[in-house]
Parts: C-alpha cells; structure tokens; sequence
DNA sequence: GGGCGTACACTTTTT
DNA sequence: GTGTACGCCC
C-alpha cells in the first residue's frame, strides 16, 4: 500500500468516527463501525445495547463496508486526500455533507438479518431504524424478528420441502404436552411412573441440541427407553397432523438449511449481515442456526451479556457468548462496561452479587450518576405485610414526590407471589396490571376458537378437532372420536377426511349424521369467507360457541367480550397487512398469535403499577423497583441451592433484578409467608444477607411489630395520601374525579358521597365498567365494579380513582 | 355421553 | 389455596 492509500484511510476512518459517532462512547462506535467479520459486543446491563443494534444497521445501509474496506477508490489523488484531512477541523454537519460523496458504497436492506427473542426488541429496533429512514419501505426490507418468526418466514417458503403442507400449525407447549399424553396413553406408558410434563421436557431438550429420534441416546436410566418410544411417536404425530411445536420452527429451518443446498445457497448470499440480540439466551439449534445464516459472508455480529444469561433451564447454553472468540478466532471483541442507567449504589450491588459467579467475561459496570439512594430493605411480618408496605411506600411517593404510578414495578422470583401481592392492591385501589399470570392467548375460549381456526386452515390438525368437535357438545362423544381415528389411521387419512366421508363407515352410522353436519358446517364457513375476522364471526355464531357462552351467564359474558377481542385482533392484523400491501391470511394470522408473548403487550403508556417476574423483566427498566418475596428458599429457589451450576444461574437472575433498578431499589422479605396453603418461615435471602455490601443498604424498621391484626387478612388503611392540586392537572383528566377528599373520608361519621348502582366509571388501569354494588366499609366506600374486559373488581373508593362517565 | 366429585400438583417460560 | 384432570356413576 503506497503512503497516499495509507494517508487517506486514516483520513476516512478519523472522519467517519468524528462524524458519525457524535452521541456514541468511544467502545459503542467501535462497535458500530466494525461491520466486517466476526464481532462480539459483551454489553452490560444498561450499556446502550440497543443503541448500538440501531446505529450499526443504519451504518451499514447509508455505507456498506465502505468505511473497513481497505479498497481505494481509483480516483483518489493527492488533492481528494488533502480534503479529506483537512476536512478533520470542519464541523460534523459539514463532514457529513462531504463524507457521502467520498465513500458511499450502501448495502440493500434485504442483506441485513436482525434477529431478537422478543417481539418487542424486533419492533423497538425497527422503530428507531423508521426514525433514520424517511423511506419506510428501507425499514419494511430489514428483516428484524424473533428467531421464531424469522424461521418460519422461511418455513412458509420452503416448508414444503420437508413435507409440510399449506397452513401448517404451530402448537404451543399446552398443545405439546396434550399430544405427548396421547401418545403415552398409545404405548401404554404409565403417567404415573413418567410425568408427560418431564417427557415433553426431555424432548424439548433434545430438540434445542437438534438431537433426532435416531440420536437419542438411551442411558441407563430406563426411562430414557420410553422417552425415546413417545419422541419418534409424537415426530410421526406432527407430521400426520401437519404441526410444528416451538422447538422444530428452530429445528427444521437448520434441517432445511443443512439438507437443502438451493435454500442455504440463497439464504446465505441474501444476508450479508447477521446480527444476533440477546447471544448468551440461544440454545445450540440457534447458535447452529446462526452459522448458516452467515457462514457464506461471516458478517455475524452478537450482542449479549453472560451475565444476563437466564434460560439455562430452557436449554440456552451460556458457552455459546462465552466461546465465541474460540469459535472465530478472528473475531473482534468489544466490552459496552459504561452503564447509563442506574446509579451507583445499585450498580456496586449488582456488581457485588455477580462478582460472587466465576466462569464469565470479567467485566465491571460503571457509571457517572453519582451515589443515588441506598438500597432499602424492609422485613415484613408476612405476604400481607409485605404487599401494604410495597402500597404505603408507592402512595406516599406518588403524593409526595411527583410519581406516577407506572414509574414502579415490583419483580418477583415466582408467579405465586402475585397472587398475594394483587389482593393487597385490590384492596388499595392503586392502578396496577400483572403481567404473564393469565396469558391471553391461554384462555380456553381462545384456545377454542384458535382449534376451529387451525381445522379451517388446515384439515390435518387431529389435535385440534378432537379438541372442539364436541364443544359446544354435539352429542360426540369419546367412543365415536376413538373410531373415526382409528380409521383414520388404517386408511393413512386425516381424522377430518374420515368425517366428511363418515356415511361410508358402518362403524359411524350410528353418528354420521352429526359428524356430517360438522363437516358441513366448516365447508360453509370456509367457502363463504375468507378474511381472518369473518371467518372467526361466522364460527362464534355459526358452531354455537357464543350461544354456549351465553347460556353460562355471567362468566360467559367475559368471555364472549375476550373472543370479540380477539376478533378484533384479527381486525387489526388485517388492516396491518393492507398497510404493507400483504395479503391478509389465515395461516397469517394463527402464526402471529402463536409467537406473541404478554410482555409484548406490555404498554408503557398506562399509568399503572407493574408486576411481574423477574424474567419477564429482563431487557426494562423502572425509576423505582421493589425485589419481593426476597427469601432465602423462594429466591434463590428452594430447588437450587444445592446445585452450584444453578446457584449460578440465580444469581444471575438476582444481577438481572438488580440492574433494572434507575434510581431507587427496594428489597422486601417476610418471615412468615403462606405459599400453597402452607405458611413457612423464612429468612433473608443470602445475595442480600452475604453477597450486597451492608453500606449499600438502608433497613427501613417497622414501627411496632408484629403488626396488629398482620395475620388475618384485615383491611388497614395506608396513611391517607395528601392529593397536590399538580397531580390532578398532570394527568390531564378534565371531568371530576370521583373520589372523596381525604378532608370528607376522616370525617366518616358524615358518610361519603357514594355512586349509585349501575353508575359507568373509569379506572385508569381496568378502563370503563359498570358499578354492580356499592357499600360502606369504615367512613369509605367498596365498590364492586364490573369491568368492560370482563374482570369484576372490589375497589376503595378512596383510593381507586373512579371516575364518572 | 354427560355431569359431578375427588385427587394432585405447584419454579422460572423471550417463542 | 386454587385450578385442572380423570374416574365413576347415572
């Protein structure tokens, strides 16, 4: 390289980082900068991870490779270079302004693979990427998606290779464990001796190492023996039934990839780059996965923290971030150690737990926030105790210090801590929302409607006909199912073929006339529609679900409100897909709600109180987090703490909890806590009692103790909160707010206003609803209000501001 | 074939 | 404490 060539790539490159790395760190443009080769960026918790992701894929698509190629243009001459130097003094809009002219070799977006966990993570990408592009169909071209969704992008192109026909199910794990039971139940397994749930583990496990039935290992261990018999059972299964569980949308796509050279070949020449989000929670099929995608360019980028890894039990294997250099020893490794979240006082706890694992990147947060807040831990007398405190310390902070209520969340290691925690803020009125608990999707209703839905996309679903052929009931009953499938199955037919022909079985004649109908039934409703939406009314009405739901009462109206959600789901789908020009499918649509998951519906926007797991929790932050239920048994988990390798992983989760922590921290435990019916006494956990220095920590003491009536479940009112004049106008609500002064519920021997029944209201975090009673309890009023969403809900007037409509 | 009563299970769960 | 799944009986 002669010394002009050399001159004018350090002039380049000192002017790509001036101009282009203006609201990055130093580390963060290395990163977005380094788009050729193989590159890990060890990113730590609040790091700009996301940030990063972004930049690097709008630099990629305004300037390709331009900037790390060593090529130089042919017309470089002395005088082009003498610009480019001279141009180091100018001001970066100016740079920017020669910079394109100099270098300026984009990549199409179509070459760039972005690839996430959540749904969420896709879409917040893509919509800062929107915020760089004024051109939407550049964003729209970007494939940036779960691993899931981007599998079986590719599925639907070329399922069909691997002998999937149109329409294909996905089944979810409900799904998985009801077609392993029916297999064991086919080959007499006792499920007693082996739990469907642990063969379904072990056959997801396998599936996560892309290990086939011919595999398998069988161990000493004669169980292995049996697993073996229901994983080639249920193989065989979801192919006859045309499904795919969750593990094989990962599992086929290598398949497809590795068997097929035509599909490698065109995947791999399309992606020019591959980024991965998340690496340290890929299992090996992704990992794999990830090879093929850029094993043609080796433009693969990972993002991850190993110190974020926390699906271990889900078969994410923690060696695939931490071998990556070995992997590619050309690889580039770059530490994001600046963290811009949290204060230091929680970084140096988060610090202090994690350093407690060996076995990972070494690496340290820190950040210029200054000291912050202590940590406050509090030790509650029991569950409710714990949850009133969480209320009190929420309520003074919304009064006091200018809060909303969607600045907390409160973390926890186990669901069944929400059951407790979300009877106390009933109680309180405080707006809240608990993630993850009831997943939408999961409710039978839906479940229901999504069977007849897969049976309309795709006749080979046996799973999901058997599951709504009777219901509503139709007089079918479990012996006439059994022969149709038996029939089934001699012919090497789908159950449904079966049941439009079931007046050539004599076996069937007893009940063809009912089964035809069925067929019937179906065959019109799939030839008089064809959007998603249409098909999902006519089916409501047309199977006699709604009029089931109907005649159960009160419960049924709920869930004839969440199927009209649903449809309406589908209402939105369609219109999104008129927006991108996509024809709006079936298929389309059942895929869709099939990757969804609750914390991608989680909505920022409403100002409520969040609770949720500390998994679900992985990737936000919250200004004030309180880590409940923070004992040594729940967390770290009773299960766990024997097992190094899984104390890792806990604490893990506990660095996770830590970090999503702004500004303040609280850390809660009960001595006497009530779990499964049975009441335990419990003591610190032993990340805060041995691992968080006690300088970080501030213990917030009771004021008497045990606290009376602490036991029962008695109703004690938090302090009332003083209301600022500021805090009505903020939340910009122009009608009356229908709750009394705090002036008006001390003197309670006056009464308070109370609403009639039958009154619409509005509740910040519930919606609209109706008052079904109304009754005074202690100078306030209960309310019973019926939500629109179905809920029916028992609120404080006090507290719960309800406001009239 | 449908309804009711009694066991039993119950970490975490991005898809 | 609560939800679900299965078995028994009508």
């Amino acid at each position: 390289m002669n010394q002009l060539e050399n001159r004018y790539l350090k002039a380049k490159r000192a002017l790509f980082i001036k101009a282009y790395s203006q609201k990055l760190n130093p580390e963060q443009s290395r990163a977005v900068f380094t788009t050729e080769g193989p590159l890990l960026v060890l990113a730590g918790a609040g790091s700009g991870k996301t940030t990063v992701l972004v930049n690097r894929i709008a630099f990629i698509i305004k300037y390709g490779d331009a900037y790390f190629s060593d090529a130089v243009p042919d017309f470089t001459t002395e005088a082009d270079v003498l610009a480019l130097e001279n141009a180091i003094n100018m001001t970066p809009s100016e740079i920017s302004q020669i910079l394109p002219e100099f270098i300026h070799r984009p990549c199409p977006p179509w070459q760039v693979l972005a690839i996430t966990f959540t749904n969420k993570a896709a879409r917040e990408i893509k919509e800062r990427l929107s915020r760089t592009f004024d051109d939407a169909t550049v964003t729209d071209a970007i494939w940036a998606g779960t691993f899931h969704s981007v599998c079986m992008r590719i599925l639907r192109k070329y399922g069909e290779r691997l002998g999937y026909r149109d329409g294909f199910s996905i089944y979810d794990t409900d799904d998985q464990k009801r077609l392993i039971t029916i297999c064991m139940k086919e080959l007499s397994i006792d499920e007693k001796r082996l739990a469907p749930k642990a063969v379904a583990n072990a056959i997801s496990r396998a599936k996560d190492r892309l290990i086939t039935p011919d595999e398998f290992e069988i161990t000493h261990d004669p169980r292995t023996r049996d697993i073996l018999k229901v994983y080639k059972l249920y193989e065989k299964k979801l192919m006859e039934y045309n499904a795919v569980d969750f593990d094989d949308i990962i599992m086929k796509t290598v398949e497809l990839l590795t068997c097929d050279a035509e599909v490698r070949e065109y995947y791999q020449s399309k992606f020019k780059y591959v980024l991965v989000d998340e690496y340290q929670d890929t299992n090996h099929a992704q990992f794999v996965l990830t090879e093929l995608l850029s094993g043609k360019h080796r433009n693969i980028m990972v993002v991850g923290d190993d110190d974020q890894s926390i699906y271990r039990f889900r078969g994410a294997t923690v060696e695939n971030i931490l071998n990556f250099d070995k992997t590619y020893p050309d690889s580039t490794v770059i530490k994001l150690e600046q963290n811009y979240r949290s204060t230091e006082n929680i970084l140096n706890a988060a610090n202090a737990v994690i350093g407690h694992n060996d076995d990972r990147h070494a690496k340290r947060l820190w950040c210029d926030k200054g000291e912050g807040e202590k940590i406050v831990l509090r030790e509650a007398y029991d569950q409710h105790d714990e949850g009133r405190y969480i209320i009190d310390k929420i309520n003074r902070a919304v009064s006091n210090e200018g809060r909303k209520y969607s600045d907390f969340a409160i973390l926890y290691r186990v669901n069944e801590l929400a059951r407790s925690l979300e009877t106390s803020f009933t109680k309180s009125g405080v707006p809240y929302r608990v993630l993850g608990a009831t997943r939408f999707y999961d409710r039978k209703e839906i479940k229901d409607v999504v069977a007849y839905l897969s049976v309309v996309s795709s006749p080979f679903d046996n799973l999901r006909l058997k599951r709504i052929i009777n219901e509503p009931k139709r007089k079918i009953g479990a012996a006439t199912v059994e022969a149709v499938e038996e029939i089934a199955n001699l012919e090497g037919t789908s159950m449904y073929s079966v049941l439009s022909r079931a007046y050539e079985y004599t076996a069937l004649a007893k009940s063809a006339d009912k089964l035809s109908d069925f067929v019937r039934m179906i065959e019109k409703i799939k030839s008089e529609h064809t959007l998603p939406s249409e098909i999902m009314s006519a089916l409501f009405t047309e199977t006699g679900y709604e009029a089931m739901l109907k005649a159960e009462g009160f419960e049924g109206e709920g869930k004839i409100d969440n199927v009209k959600e649903f449809i309406s789901a589908a209402i939105e789908y369609e219109k999104r897909c008129e927006e991108v020009d996509a024809l709006p499918t079936l298929s389309g649509f059942l895929e869709e709600i099939s990757l969804i998951s609750d914390v991608d519906k989680y909505d920022e926007g409403a100002d409520a109180v969040v609770l949720m797991t500390i998994h679900a929790a992985k990737g936000l932050e919250f200004p004030v987090v309180f880590l409940a239920g923070m004992e040594d048994g729940i967390f770290p988990s009773q299960q766990n703490m024997a097992d190094p390798a899984e104390m890792s992983e806990e604490r893990r989760l506990a660095y996770v909890a830590i970090t999503r922590a702004k500004e303040k921290l609280y850390i809660t435990y009960a001595k006497n806590r009530t779990m499964y019916g049975r009441t335990n006494y419990g003591i610190l956990s032993s990340f805060v009692r041995e691992e968080i220095p006690t300088t970080l920590i501030m213990r917030d003491m009771p004021r008497r103790e045990p606290p009376r009536s602490a036991a029962t479940n008695h109703y004690t009112r938090p302090t009332p909160p003083t209301y600022r004049r500021e805090y009505l106008s903020e939340l910009n609500r122009p009608s009356e707010i229908l709750r009394p002064t705090v002036q008006k519920s001390k003197a309670s021997s006056f009464g308070v206003e109370q609403l009639p029944v039958g009154t619409r209201v509005n509740h910040t975090a519930f919606g609209d609803g109706e008052i079904l009673n109304a009754k005074e309890m202690g100078g306030d009023v209960l309310y019973e209000v019926k939500f629109d969403t179905g809920v029916t809900k028992r609120l404080m007037a006090t507290f719960a501001k309800l406001r009239k409509i």
